[in-house]
DNA sequence: TTGAAAGCGCTAACAT
DNA sequence: ATGTTAGCGCTTTCAA
């Protein structure tokens, strides 16, 4: 933090008052005559002063600016989001605390801390919800303004804002398309079942299977962490079945972990085994084969959020509490038919 | 910002003056008794008092905020150089705001003037350096600590900081291994001349060619923007030049831009062509063939530029203003040997 | 059209 | 061991 010019300082240099020197940083000057106000500008410009907003924060009690909490920016799925989140801000002058969390309670815990001891005006959050929430819950009751974005929690709560996937459609999608195209056997790798999207797109996947007269069999179902590794790991246990022909890997990372281990072991995409993904990030179109999944509107997420969360901030009228965006199945080349008589 | 509750409330019900609680919060307390100092204690866990950060910054002039300015968050380098910068921050209490400016200097302008408004304590910079620069001379004159990062800026600057990878030698060890290997004929897909790193990996590419007594031909040097589409665009004209064996693509990203384009043309990897990426970002080991490329410890560049940037902040004695981090071959399966007489 | 004064929540020098 | 006071740089009410 500098030592700068200050507000003082132009009015002095000016002749001014500061609370006119204010009025016209502020554009509140209808009542300020030309001539001063030009004169200011002129002062303003010549020493390049530039307002202090922590000083301004802390009468106005507004800081324009934006917590963003989420798991890891690392996961190419988060980059998305956080740019959508920080264009938006960027357009109504807000600026973004990126914060990292690992999923991890405590982490979460210490960063809304220290956002709210920096008086953030609003808070974007990805959480792990399923085993602790009651901190989400203290954190909105609080009266800060929250969108919740990717996982919703549980339970559900009236004053809770957020922008999601429908994650069980997108579960529900990936895994009919194999069932149509013939498919019996198929695998689901999850992701962390704390979290709510994990579960949700399992519920899918186990709702087309019982629409199709499939029986769930929880052999075929294995809990990965959105990981490359744990796609990897779980690919091992699936192929140890050899009756599977379709694996849907609940993000697209896993997929890749897939990939790895099935060309290791000298499967071969799709011919042997089919697979699905979801999240479409922009790899999955390089990987060979191309990667058919499950695509989510991740840039436009993070905007949306950024704008209902300064919506709420600014006191403007929010029509929809949640806004839930529809998966779309992007159909490219690691999924064939199978044909179960050949 | 949420109205809350205050140090004069803490005050008035411990009884005691806004000093004493002052004292107490800041760890400042070696002459409170141990009394007074529970007491206080006690009333600020029961009242969850949180200390007002902005207050505290207005008269410390210290905001514990870093301005992290990069392209773009959603090119896969710069995650791990962000999460690096994170999680380093989070050690000593810093926080991190996100800003893109897509090389875009106005952006970056703009940038920099709110970074300072809101009084950040210090900056970390990857700038598109070469077009203009004065911005950036102007930032570091004005005493605001600032660590560059990935890019260095021309002119060297006596005071500038920086933690830089070794692009010239990054450059070479690429090029290199591809003549050892028999390459003859090898094209180089640039970054975006404007940028440092770009231009001293072309260099290394150069010096590696005349080295081995290699002519440079400037129709094999095509510049990208780091981008993949752009490794598309280079590798279709790459091809119409029937004698090039071995391609140098200056990040990975361009590189999968090669991959695109080769195997739509049905040129297969290495076996027709090798390639050498840089970078060595996550997905590079997933890609088939595995991409052989030059490694950036990004994490690590990320963690060192912002332990560097506290130390400034903090006044400590920063020994080297410029860190060079070494560039290492990490081989896969993207390229072969060639043999002339084949 | 302009300015004086209070105060945002806190720290820190200086009393006591 | 504790408290008084001034002041950080700004906005905002109210008065002139």
């Amino acid at each position: 933090m500098q030592v700068a010019i200050t507000i003082k300082d132009i009015a002095r240099l000016a002749n001014v008052s500061i609370t006119t020197v204010s009025k016209v940083i502020n554009n509140k000057d209808d009542s300020i005559s030309e001539q001063t106000k030009n004169k200011i500008l002129q002062i303003i410009k010549e020493t390049n002063y530039q307002p202090n907003a922590i000083a301004r924060s802390l009468v106005t009690k507004k800081t324009k600016t934006i917590g963003l909490i989420i798991p890891d920016i690392t996961n190419p799925f988060f980059p998305e989001i956080a740019r959508g989140a920080e264009d938006c801000a960027n357009i109504y002058g807000y600026n973004i605390f990126l914060c990292n969390t690992d999923d991890n309670a405590e982490k979460e815990n210490n960063y809304i801390a220290v956002l709210r001891e920096k008086c953030v005006d609003g808070i974007i959050f990805t959480s792990s919800s399923i085993p602790k929430y009651e901190h989400i819950i203290d954190l909105i009751d609080s009266g800060i303004p929250v969108v919740m974005i990717d996982r919703s929690i549980e339970p559900k709560l009236k004053n809770i804002y957020g922008v999601f996937l429908d994650n069980y459609k997108g579960g529900y999608l990936a895994t009919k398309y194999l069932i149509e195209l013939g498919h019996r056997n198929i695998a689901c790798i999850t992701g962390p079942l704390y979290t709510k999207s994990a579960i949700e797109r399992l519920n899918g996947y186990k709702k087309a299977l019982s629409d199709f007269n499939i029986e769930i069999n929880n052999s075929m179902i294995i809990e990965g962490d959105f990981k490359i590794n744990s796609g990897m790991v779980a690919a091992e246990k699936i192929i140890e079945n050899k009756d599977v022909t379709g694996i849907f890997a609940c993000n697209d990372l896993m997929a890749y972990g897939v990939y790895k281990t099935l060309k290791k072991k000298g499967y071969r995409i799709p011919d042997d085994i089919s697979i699905v993904g979801f999240d479409d990030i922009q790899l999955s179109q390089i990987l060979e084969p191309q990667l058919t999944t499950i695509k989510q509107p991740s840039y436009d997420m993070g905007l949306t959020a950024t704008r209902v969360l300064i919506k709420l901030i600014e006191g403007e009228k929010v029509r929809k509490k949640v806004v839930k965006f529809e998966p779309s199945l992007i159909e490219r080349k690691s999924v064939r038919e199978y044909h179960n008589n050949i």
